[in-house]
DNA sequence: CACCACGTTCAGTATTGACTAAACGTTCTA
DNA sequence: TAGAACGTTTAGTCAATACTGAACGTGGTG
């Protein structure tokens, strides 16, 4: 299991999810459980990651908050497994909605702080809301549809 | 010009920004230069964002680096000036679909390291494959869709 | 009951990242 | 040509972050 390959895809998903402001043993895990065939124990992640339980406990919580993971029992064994949690990316994209309505949200609140009075500042605010608006929707509708395909 | 309403919004800007995994006065500045009614010389944004020139220095040009922000020049004045940069929230965008075409190439290797037998991390990755390319190519369409209306 | 086997929490540590002040290079101007 | 006005670079500092080892709590088991 722990051949070349995989290895370079769990550490490429470490420098990924690194690059979008988490950690990267976070990313790493992340990326241990997208390739695994079977729910893994926490001393199985501290196996393949080469980190200590403390941190891998934490990463593995924190993914499971995220939507990410989620924590599954096993008949006649009290540890606890994780693995990828169903609609997994359809739910990471929904918390980007969110944040794009954040920024809608923000654009309003300039517009309000600028006045009334034409400017430049109340274009690109207006174009700001506009746009996050739009895209607020419409990457909502990409969600439901990809769901009726995949569903 | 320094409202307490315009320096809410540049703060919340701020925020927003780290919450992206950017820094705190790189969204400060983004703020800043949001609800300007003209373009700021690096000294204007010292003094209204209280840090050093150093530190403006570095922000706006890594700014202007993701297309947020533009260089402008005034006659006769040899310093530098800054305002947002025209589509500057189409070109940021445009660069998350970068990072989702990234995602699914790294799906495509997750494809390769687990081999071809069916298995739940096949499964898991051809999701995360197919999720992906989908959410690239629609946001491209969006964006053009955009481009249309308010191009 | 004593002992494991777990997962979590906590204090300490190391690393990363961002900001500052100062030095620097360059271009204009008197 | 000396000096001022800029923007950039760099070395150093400070704070935030993430990881580690150890202590801890809890629930099963002989």
């Amino acid at each position: 299991m722990p051949n070349p390959e995989t290895r370079q895809f769990i550490e490429r998903m470490g420098l990924a999810i690194e690059r979008m402001g988490l950690s990267r043993t976070f990313g790493r895990l992340f990326g241990l459980l997208m390739v695994a065939d079977r729910p893994l124990s926490l001393d199985e992640m501290v196996e393949r990651l080469h980190v200590s339980k403390a941190s891998v406990s934490t990463n593995a919580r924190s993914c499971e908050e995220l939507g990410l993971a989620r924590r599954v029992g096993v008949r006649g064994d009290r540890k606890d497994y994780y693995e990828i949690a169903p609609r997994a990316f359809e739910h990471v994209t929904a918390k980007r909605v969110v944040a794009i309505h954040a920024m809608a949200g923000l654009a309003a609140e300039g517009l309000v702080a600028v006045g009334d009075d034409p400017s430049p500042a109340r274009d690109r605010l207006t174009e700001m809301l506009d746009f996050y608006m739009f895209m607020g929707e419409q990457i909502e509708e990409l969600l439901e549809r990809w769901r009726e395909v995949k569903g």
